[in-house]
DNA sequence: ATAATATGTCAGTGTTGTTGACATTCCAAG
DNA sequence: CTTGGAATGTCAACAACACTGACATATTAT
Protein backbone atom coordinates (compact mmCIF):
# COMPACT_ATOMS: atom_id res chain seq x y z
CA UNK A 1 0.00 0.00 0.00
CA UNK A 2 0.92 3.26 -0.98
CA UNK A 3 2.15 5.49 2.05
CA UNK A 4 0.14 7.97 3.42
CA UNK A 5 -2.65 6.60 2.06
CA UNK A 6 -5.11 5.69 5.18
CA UNK A 7 -3.75 8.56 6.73
CA UNK A 8 -5.13 12.21 7.16
CA UNK A 9 -2.12 14.78 5.15
CA UNK A 10 -2.16 18.26 4.02
CA UNK A 11 -2.48 18.37 0.23
CA UNK A 12 -2.04 21.78 -1.31
CA UNK A 13 -3.00 22.72 2.00
CA UNK A 14 -6.26 20.85 2.05
CA UNK A 15 -6.53 17.84 4.33
CA UNK A 16 -6.83 14.60 2.79
CA UNK A 17 -10.24 12.88 4.33
CA UNK A 18 -11.22 9.29 3.31
CA UNK A 19 -15.02 8.61 3.55
CA UNK A 20 -13.39 5.78 6.36
CA UNK A 21 -11.94 8.31 8.57
CA UNK A 22 -15.33 10.38 8.60
CA UNK A 23 -16.78 7.34 9.19
CA UNK A 24 -14.66 6.82 12.08
CA UNK A 25 -15.67 10.37 13.70
CA UNK A 26 -19.69 9.85 13.19
CA UNK A 27 -19.33 6.35 15.00
CA UNK A 28 -16.95 8.39 17.77
CA UNK A 29 -19.73 10.93 18.08
CA UNK A 30 -22.50 8.51 18.48
CA UNK A 31 -20.89 6.25 21.03
CA UNK A 32 -19.19 9.10 23.23
CA UNK A 33 -22.43 11.12 23.27
CA UNK A 34 -23.87 7.98 24.69
CA UNK A 35 -21.41 8.04 27.44
CA UNK A 36 -21.64 11.73 27.73
CA UNK A 37 -25.19 11.28 29.16
CA UNK A 38 -24.39 8.13 30.70
CA UNK A 39 -24.10 9.48 34.40
CA UNK A 40 -26.66 12.05 34.51
CA UNK A 41 -29.10 9.77 32.76
CA UNK A 42 -29.21 7.61 36.20
CA UNK A 43 -29.30 10.61 38.95
CA UNK A 44 -32.06 11.67 36.74
CA UNK A 45 -33.97 8.22 36.20
CA UNK A 46 -33.49 8.12 40.24
CA UNK A 47 -35.83 11.37 40.31
CA UNK A 48 -37.94 10.20 37.25
CA UNK A 49 -36.61 13.95 35.63
CA UNK A 50 -35.43 13.30 32.09
CA UNK A 51 -32.77 15.06 30.33
CA UNK A 52 -34.96 17.75 29.28
CA UNK A 53 -34.81 18.93 33.10
CA UNK A 54 -31.28 18.37 32.82
CA UNK A 55 -30.61 20.80 30.14
CA UNK A 56 -32.72 23.21 31.57
CA UNK A 57 -31.11 23.44 35.16
CA UNK A 58 -28.11 23.62 33.16
CA UNK A 59 -28.37 26.19 31.09
CA UNK A 60 -30.60 28.26 33.92
CA UNK A 61 -27.57 27.37 36.38
CA UNK A 62 -25.32 29.11 33.68
CA UNK A 63 -27.28 32.44 33.26
CA UNK A 64 -29.17 33.20 35.91
CA UNK A 65 -32.25 35.66 35.59
CA UNK A 66 -32.18 34.36 32.12
CA UNK A 67 -35.65 34.61 30.04
CA UNK A 68 -37.98 31.90 29.06
CA UNK A 69 -37.58 33.35 25.48
CA UNK A 70 -33.76 33.50 26.09
CA UNK A 71 -33.26 29.78 27.17
CA UNK A 72 -36.00 28.86 24.33
CA UNK A 73 -33.99 29.72 21.77
CA UNK A 74 -30.69 28.28 23.41
CA UNK A 75 -32.23 24.58 23.67
CA UNK A 76 -33.89 25.05 20.38
CA UNK A 77 -37.37 23.67 21.41
CA UNK A 78 -40.96 25.34 21.86
CA UNK A 79 -42.42 26.64 24.56
CA UNK A 80 -44.71 24.48 24.96
CA UNK A 81 -42.31 21.75 25.55
CA UNK A 82 -39.73 23.47 27.69
CA UNK A 83 -42.61 24.52 29.52
CA UNK A 84 -43.79 21.14 30.46
CA UNK A 85 -40.30 20.62 31.72
CA UNK A 86 -40.11 24.08 33.62
CA UNK A 87 -43.49 23.71 35.08
CA UNK A 88 -42.57 20.67 36.82
CA UNK A 89 -39.22 22.28 38.09
CA UNK A 90 -40.72 24.71 39.50
CA UNK A 91 -43.89 22.95 41.00
CA UNK A 92 -41.15 20.97 42.18
CA UNK A 93 -39.27 23.60 43.91
CA UNK A 94 -35.72 23.75 41.90
CA UNK A 95 -36.23 26.46 39.93
CA UNK A 96 -37.78 30.34 40.49
CA UNK A 97 -39.83 32.06 38.11
CA UNK A 98 -39.71 35.70 38.48
CA UNK A 99 -41.46 38.42 36.82
CA UNK A 100 -39.49 40.83 35.36
CA UNK A 101 -38.70 44.41 37.47
CA UNK A 102 -38.46 46.14 33.84
CA UNK A 103 -40.63 44.21 31.24
CA UNK A 104 -43.44 42.47 33.61
CA UNK A 105 -44.10 40.26 30.68
CA UNK A 106 -40.85 38.73 30.87
CA UNK A 107 -40.02 35.73 33.30
CA UNK A 108 -36.48 35.37 34.99
CA UNK A 109 -35.46 31.97 35.48
CA UNK A 110 -33.38 31.24 38.37
CA UNK A 111 -32.59 27.91 40.60
CA UNK A 112 -33.94 27.54 44.57
CA UNK A 113 -31.68 26.07 46.63
CA UNK A 114 -32.94 22.32 45.92
CA UNK A 115 -32.41 23.60 42.24
CA UNK A 116 -28.75 24.11 42.39
CA UNK A 117 -27.77 20.59 44.46
CA UNK A 118 -29.38 18.70 41.54
CA UNK A 119 -27.84 20.49 39.28
CA UNK A 120 -24.69 20.41 41.03
CA UNK A 121 -24.92 16.26 41.17
CA UNK A 122 -25.88 16.12 37.56
CA UNK A 123 -22.67 18.51 36.76
CA UNK A 124 -20.36 16.98 39.28
CA UNK A 125 -21.39 13.29 37.49
CA UNK A 126 -20.51 14.76 33.83
CA UNK A 127 -17.70 16.97 34.92
CA UNK A 128 -16.05 13.66 36.35
CA UNK A 129 -15.83 11.64 32.94
CA UNK A 130 -14.81 14.45 31.36
CA UNK A 131 -11.78 15.35 33.85
CA UNK A 132 -10.95 11.42 33.07
CA UNK A 133 -11.27 11.72 29.65
CA UNK A 134 -9.37 15.12 29.32
CA UNK A 135 -6.64 13.33 31.33
CA UNK A 136 -6.61 10.51 29.53
CA UNK A 137 -6.36 12.43 25.96
CA UNK A 138 -3.80 15.13 27.18
CA UNK A 139 -4.09 19.02 26.63
CA UNK A 140 -3.36 18.76 23.15
CA UNK A 141 -6.32 16.59 22.16
CA UNK A 142 -8.51 18.92 24.71
CA UNK A 143 -7.78 21.68 22.55
CA UNK A 144 -8.36 19.65 18.96
CA UNK A 145 -11.44 18.22 20.60
CA UNK A 146 -13.19 21.69 21.35
CA UNK A 147 -11.74 22.92 17.97
CA UNK A 148 -13.69 19.99 15.75
CA UNK A 149 -16.79 20.39 17.77
CA UNK A 150 -16.77 24.09 17.84
CA UNK A 151 -16.48 23.87 13.87
CA UNK A 152 -19.57 21.31 13.43
CA UNK A 153 -22.12 23.64 15.33
CA UNK A 154 -24.87 25.30 13.18
CA UNK A 155 -23.92 28.97 13.54
CA UNK A 156 -27.32 30.40 15.13
CA UNK A 157 -26.09 27.92 17.32
CA UNK A 158 -22.41 28.82 18.00
CA UNK A 159 -23.85 31.91 18.41
CA UNK A 160 -25.57 30.86 21.67
CA UNK A 161 -22.50 28.75 22.80
CA UNK A 162 -19.87 31.85 22.19
CA UNK A 163 -22.03 33.92 24.55
CA UNK A 164 -21.93 31.52 27.13
CA UNK A 165 -18.36 30.79 27.09
CA UNK A 166 -17.34 34.02 26.73
CA UNK A 167 -18.62 35.52 30.05
CA UNK A 168 -15.91 32.54 31.52
CA UNK A 169 -12.73 34.30 32.00
CA UNK A 170 -13.97 37.69 32.53
CA UNK B 1 -4.36 37.09 38.09
CA UNK B 2 -1.81 34.28 38.42
CA UNK B 3 -0.12 32.99 35.22
CA UNK B 4 -1.80 29.78 33.52
CA UNK B 5 -5.16 29.56 36.33
CA UNK B 6 -7.29 29.41 33.40
CA UNK B 7 -5.38 27.70 31.18
CA UNK B 8 -4.68 23.17 30.83
CA UNK B 9 -1.53 22.68 31.71
CA UNK B 10 0.65 19.61 33.08
CA UNK B 11 1.14 19.71 37.12
CA UNK B 12 3.28 16.40 38.22
CA UNK B 13 1.76 14.49 34.74
CA UNK B 14 -1.43 15.67 35.58
CA UNK B 15 -3.70 18.10 33.52
CA UNK B 16 -4.77 20.95 35.63
CA UNK B 17 -8.47 21.26 34.65
CA UNK B 18 -11.27 23.92 36.05
CA UNK B 19 -14.85 23.37 36.20
CA UNK B 20 -15.26 26.04 33.38
CA UNK B 21 -13.18 24.43 31.06
CA UNK B 22 -14.90 21.25 31.87
CA UNK B 23 -18.56 23.17 31.31
CA UNK B 24 -17.11 24.40 28.25
CA UNK B 25 -16.50 20.88 26.81
CA UNK B 26 -20.03 19.89 28.00
CA UNK B 27 -21.61 22.84 26.24
CA UNK B 28 -19.64 22.03 23.36
CA UNK B 29 -20.84 18.62 23.01
CA UNK B 30 -24.56 19.64 23.41
CA UNK B 31 -24.26 22.28 20.79
CA UNK B 32 -22.22 19.96 18.23
CA UNK B 33 -23.76 16.89 18.74
CA UNK B 34 -27.07 19.44 17.22
CA UNK B 35 -24.67 20.28 14.36
CA UNK B 36 -24.14 16.46 14.16
CA UNK B 37 -27.33 15.22 13.33
CA UNK B 38 -29.15 18.64 11.64
CA UNK B 39 -28.25 17.46 8.07
CA UNK B 40 -29.57 13.60 8.45
CA UNK B 41 -32.48 14.81 10.07
CA UNK B 42 -34.09 16.95 7.50
CA UNK B 43 -33.19 14.18 4.81
CA UNK B 44 -35.61 12.09 7.35
CA UNK B 45 -38.12 14.38 7.52
CA UNK B 46 -39.02 14.24 4.54
CA UNK B 47 -39.34 10.61 4.52
CA UNK B 48 -41.11 10.35 7.25
CA UNK B 49 -38.29 8.32 9.08
CA UNK B 50 -36.57 9.00 12.46
CA UNK B 51 -33.36 9.60 14.02
CA UNK B 52 -33.88 5.38 15.35
CA UNK B 53 -34.09 4.24 11.04
CA UNK B 54 -30.81 6.86 10.51
CA UNK B 55 -29.04 4.43 13.15
CA UNK B 56 -29.99 0.80 11.68
CA UNK B 57 -29.32 1.98 8.14
CA UNK B 58 -25.93 3.29 9.53
CA UNK B 59 -24.62 -0.07 11.10
CA UNK B 60 -26.76 -2.34 9.01
CA UNK B 61 -24.64 -0.63 5.76
CA UNK B 62 -21.38 -0.63 8.03
CA UNK B 63 -21.65 -4.49 9.40
CA UNK B 64 -23.78 -6.32 6.28
CA UNK B 65 -25.18 -9.60 7.16
CA UNK B 66 -25.12 -8.89 10.65
CA UNK B 67 -27.86 -10.12 13.20
CA UNK B 68 -30.46 -9.04 15.50
CA UNK B 69 -28.76 -9.56 18.36
CA UNK B 70 -25.74 -7.49 17.58
CA UNK B 71 -27.53 -4.51 16.28
CA UNK B 72 -29.44 -4.65 19.71
CA UNK B 73 -26.31 -4.56 21.68
CA UNK B 74 -24.27 -1.63 19.27
CA UNK B 75 -27.70 0.54 19.13
CA UNK B 76 -28.10 -0.34 22.83
CA UNK B 77 -31.70 -0.33 22.67
CA UNK B 78 -34.36 -3.17 23.53
CA UNK B 79 -35.64 -5.47 20.88
CA UNK B 80 -39.00 -4.59 20.84
CA UNK B 81 -37.92 -0.66 20.17
CA UNK B 82 -35.25 -1.81 17.35
CA UNK B 83 -37.99 -4.43 15.88
CA UNK B 84 -40.49 -1.42 15.20
CA UNK B 85 -37.88 0.74 13.22
CA UNK B 86 -36.96 -2.48 11.13
CA UNK B 87 -40.38 -3.64 10.61
CA UNK B 88 -40.68 -0.07 8.74
CA UNK B 89 -37.64 -0.46 6.97
CA UNK B 90 -37.98 -4.03 6.08
CA UNK B 91 -41.40 -3.18 4.93
CA UNK B 92 -40.71 -0.56 2.92
CA UNK B 93 -37.76 -2.58 0.83
CA UNK B 94 -34.82 -0.91 2.48
CA UNK B 95 -33.73 -3.70 4.45
CA UNK B 96 -33.35 -7.37 3.84
CA UNK B 97 -33.87 -9.70 6.60
CA UNK B 98 -32.46 -13.36 5.78
CA UNK B 99 -32.51 -16.14 7.64
CA UNK B 100 -29.07 -17.83 8.99
CA UNK B 101 -27.51 -20.21 6.88
CA UNK B 102 -25.96 -21.98 9.54
CA UNK B 103 -27.83 -20.83 12.22
CA UNK B 104 -31.99 -21.01 11.04
CA UNK B 105 -32.86 -18.98 14.14
CA UNK B 106 -30.54 -15.63 13.71
CA UNK B 107 -31.91 -13.28 10.93
CA UNK B 108 -29.24 -11.33 8.65
CA UNK B 109 -30.14 -8.08 8.25
CA UNK B 110 -28.29 -5.88 5.02
CA UNK B 111 -29.67 -3.31 2.75
CA UNK B 112 -31.09 -3.05 -0.78
CA UNK B 113 -30.41 -0.75 -3.67
CA UNK B 114 -33.01 1.92 -2.07
CA UNK B 115 -31.62 1.31 1.25
CA UNK B 116 -28.11 1.39 0.24
CA UNK B 117 -29.13 4.75 -1.44
CA UNK B 118 -30.73 6.61 1.27
CA UNK B 119 -27.88 5.35 3.96
CA UNK B 120 -25.72 7.22 0.73
CA UNK B 121 -27.82 10.32 1.30
CA UNK B 122 -27.92 10.35 5.18
CA UNK B 123 -24.16 9.56 5.37
CA UNK B 124 -23.28 12.48 2.54
CA UNK B 125 -24.85 14.84 4.40
CA UNK B 126 -23.57 14.18 8.21
CA UNK B 127 -19.56 13.36 6.07
CA UNK B 128 -20.18 16.62 4.51
CA UNK B 129 -20.00 18.44 7.81
CA UNK B 130 -17.61 16.38 9.05
CA UNK B 131 -15.03 17.18 6.69
CA UNK B 132 -15.42 20.67 6.94
CA UNK B 133 -15.30 20.83 10.32
CA UNK B 134 -12.14 17.96 9.79
CA UNK B 135 -10.35 20.79 7.50
CA UNK B 136 -11.61 23.97 9.06
CA UNK B 137 -9.72 22.28 12.72
CA UNK B 138 -6.77 20.76 10.90
CA UNK B 139 -5.39 17.18 11.50
CA UNK B 140 -4.23 17.75 14.64
CA UNK B 141 -6.90 18.99 16.32
CA UNK B 142 -9.40 15.68 14.17
CA UNK B 143 -6.95 13.58 16.22
CA UNK B 144 -6.93 15.16 19.51
CA UNK B 145 -11.18 15.40 19.26
CA UNK B 146 -11.22 11.30 18.54
CA UNK B 147 -8.89 10.73 21.35
CA UNK B 148 -10.82 12.49 23.60
CA UNK B 149 -14.41 10.73 22.41
CA UNK B 150 -12.76 7.49 22.36
CA UNK B 151 -11.77 8.30 26.00
CA UNK B 152 -15.37 9.53 26.89
CA UNK B 153 -16.75 5.79 25.87
CA UNK B 154 -18.50 3.70 28.52
CA UNK B 155 -16.37 0.17 28.43
CA UNK B 156 -18.59 -1.37 26.53
CA UNK B 157 -19.67 0.99 23.68
CA UNK B 158 -16.00 1.49 23.65
CA UNK B 159 -16.04 -2.40 22.41
CA UNK B 160 -18.74 -2.18 19.80
CA UNK B 161 -16.67 0.98 18.35
CA UNK B 162 -13.24 -0.57 18.14
CA UNK B 163 -14.88 -3.58 16.46
CA UNK B 164 -16.33 -1.35 13.69
CA UNK B 165 -12.85 0.59 13.79
CA UNK B 166 -10.58 -2.48 13.56
CA UNK B 167 -12.48 -3.58 10.14
CA UNK B 168 -11.35 -0.63 7.91
CA UNK B 169 -7.87 -0.93 7.13
CA UNK B 170 -7.72 -4.70 6.36
C1' DA C 1 -37.42 -34.68 25.78
C1' DT C 2 -36.08 -30.51 27.68
C1' DA C 3 -33.74 -26.22 28.17
C1' DA C 4 -31.85 -22.31 26.20
C1' DT C 5 -31.42 -19.05 22.33
C1' DA C 6 -32.95 -15.80 18.69
C1' DT C 7 -36.51 -13.53 17.06
C1' DG C 8 -41.07 -11.42 16.61
C1' DT C 9 -45.20 -9.37 18.44
C1' DC C 10 -48.97 -7.36 21.48
C1' DA C 11 -50.24 -4.15 24.93
C1' DG C 12 -49.32 -0.44 27.92
C1' DT C 13 -46.60 3.57 29.60
C1' DG C 14 -43.50 7.68 29.81
C1' DT C 15 -40.56 11.40 28.03
C1' DT C 16 -39.95 14.69 24.84
C1' DG C 17 -40.68 16.72 20.90
C1' DT C 18 -44.34 18.80 17.51
C1' DT C 19 -48.80 22.04 15.87
C1' DG C 20 -52.62 24.76 16.60
C1' DA C 21 -55.52 27.60 19.25
C1' DC C 22 -56.44 30.88 22.69
C1' DA C 23 -55.96 33.95 26.97
C1' DT C 24 -53.36 37.22 29.55
C1' DT C 25 -50.36 40.78 30.41
C1' DC C 26 -47.80 44.53 29.13
C1' DC C 27 -45.11 47.84 26.16
C1' DA C 28 -45.25 51.15 22.64
C1' DA C 29 -47.10 53.77 18.76
C1' DG C 30 -50.75 56.31 16.99
C1' DC D 1 -56.50 56.10 25.40
C1' DT D 2 -56.99 52.65 22.25
C1' DT D 3 -54.92 49.38 19.49
C1' DG D 4 -51.32 46.34 17.80
C1' DG D 5 -47.82 43.40 18.76
C1' DA D 6 -44.67 40.94 21.84
C1' DA D 7 -43.86 37.72 25.77
C1' DT D 8 -45.70 34.30 28.26
C1' DG D 9 -48.74 30.56 29.79
C1' DT D 10 -51.85 26.87 28.96
C1' DC D 11 -54.99 23.41 26.77
C1' DA D 12 -55.46 19.63 23.56
C1' DA D 13 -53.95 16.39 20.26
C1' DC D 14 -50.43 13.88 18.16
C1' DA D 15 -46.00 11.42 16.88
C1' DA D 16 -41.38 9.40 17.59
C1' DC D 17 -38.96 6.58 20.31
C1' DA D 18 -37.66 4.72 24.28
C1' DC D 19 -39.25 1.40 28.17
C1' DT D 20 -41.46 -3.02 30.62
C1' DG D 21 -43.83 -7.31 30.69
C1' DA D 22 -45.82 -11.12 28.61
C1' DC D 23 -46.17 -14.50 25.22
C1' DA D 24 -45.45 -17.20 20.72
C1' DT D 25 -42.44 -19.59 17.47
C1' DA D 26 -38.49 -21.69 15.56
C1' DT D 27 -34.27 -23.66 16.18
C1' DT D 28 -30.31 -25.37 18.43
C1' DA D 29 -27.89 -27.43 22.32
C1' DT D 30 -27.77 -30.61 26.15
Amino acid sequence: MAQGQNRSEHTHGLLFLTDEQLRKGIEAMFFAYRGFTADPDRILAEKSYGRAHHRALHFIQRSPGTTVNNLLSTLGVTKQSLNRVLRTLIDDGLVLNAVGTKDKRERHLSLTDAGRELEQALSNAQRDRMRTAYRQAGAEAVYGFCTVLEAMMDPDLKKHYDQLISGETV
